[in-house]
DNA sequence: ATCGACTAGGGTAATTTGGGGG
DNA sequence: TATGTCCAAATTACCCTAGTCG
């Protein structure tokens, strides 16, 4: 693992003019055209076969109007971080400094359980930032379900946040499936620390 | 081995203004003017071609009373229905009725409120029958969550059920964003009934 | 090196757009 | 006002072969 290339850092799925082609219903020569017309950007192997980024086809489906397949762009962009906590102020604190620290981070937040569960359906983040105490819900059990949802992705990292620390011991909350434990109030470079273990150990 | 894109994900099939001149026995050219003024939506390729989805289409002929042909729309999925129940005989039930009257539909269950949030987000479904009285968790803020989250679709229906009357009153349960509301013990048809009657009222 | 699958590019046929006039 | 028809220019669809990709 330790050696392991920064997948972030590499360029998003390259299409070819047949999955262009085939996503917008035409044929590759039509793609091609579009292509030479300087109306869809692309590079070139060196053997001449076209290229086009998942970047610049979203841009180009944009530009004209074209429907777009979210799914179909879903790895397109940062890691997607769902911030879950009953109270507004720490979400805001939390997205304050992740977005300082990782400006292509996309955010999803929740201020309650419900709304945790909806959006975490909806948003399928990377990362749930996940306070385990809040009103009217069982966080453990929002924690569970989340984790064991076929629907979510395989890796997704969960990390909870507690501020009554006597409720829920760490075996509790880590046994329900998340893959960190904080305690408030923390230290909000902890945060920074833990996402990171998360892709580098 | 490259990577297959998604076509689970690619819009459904697009229609030329021609196929719709011939659908409806006009000509391409009082299509166009349909598009132009706005009577029916379409997007452009580069070229300035204009095309129609599927579902737009049928939307159109809805609007405007024309009869729809169903096999032209074969291939555009059915209706997606999510039930939530924590009695799996009541699932199951619910599942082989609609499964015989329209086996165009498409289903997801849920035993539980949690389950039923996550399936909400991850499935979108056209129609949610959801127990409102199901273990661990408020039915009636599921409901609103459901009708209010803005990832739904935008005319969700929403038929609430109960084995509970002294608990809910009707009013509450409506007034919670449920579409309709049923009793239990019902009548299986009640809820073919309803769930006609979604569409055509 | 071999092989299957796919792509680029050229030529041609079919369709579309937009406009004008009924 | 809404629709049907005709036209030229442009765009897109289809077919084919040599060549590239993995």
């Amino acid at each position: 693992m330790k050696n392991k290339i920064n997948t972030q850092a590499l360029p998003s799925n390259l299409l070819t003019s047949g999955d262009v082609g085939r996503y917008c219903q035409t044929n590759v020569s039509q793609v091609n055209r579009w292509i030479k017309n300087n109306e869809l950007k692309a590079f070139r192997y060196p053997g001449g076969h076209y290229r086009i980024t998942k970047e610049e086809f979203k841009s180009f489906l944009e530009r004209n109007g074209i429907p777009v397949i979210e799914d179909f762009f879903e790895d397109v962009g940062g890691l997607k971080i769902l911030i879950a906590d009953d109270d507004p102020n720490v979400v805001d604190a939390i997205l304050n400094l992740l977005t300082k620290h990782d400006k292509s981070y996309r955010f999803e937040t929740a201020n309650d359980g419900y709304e945790a569960l909806l959006k975490a359906g909806t948003f399928k983040p990377d990362i749930v930032i996940l306070d385990i105490r809040m009103p009217k819900i069982d966080g453990l059990e929002i924690c569970k379900r989340i984790r064991h949802d076929e629907n979510m992705k395989a890796d997704i990292k969960i990390l909870a946040i507690t501020g009554h620390s006597e409720a829920y011991s760490r075996d509790m909350v880590i046994e329900s499936g998340a893959n960190e434990y904080l305690l408030k109030p923390f230290d909000m470079k902890s945060i920074l620390n833990i996402i990171n273990n998360f892709y580098h150990e």
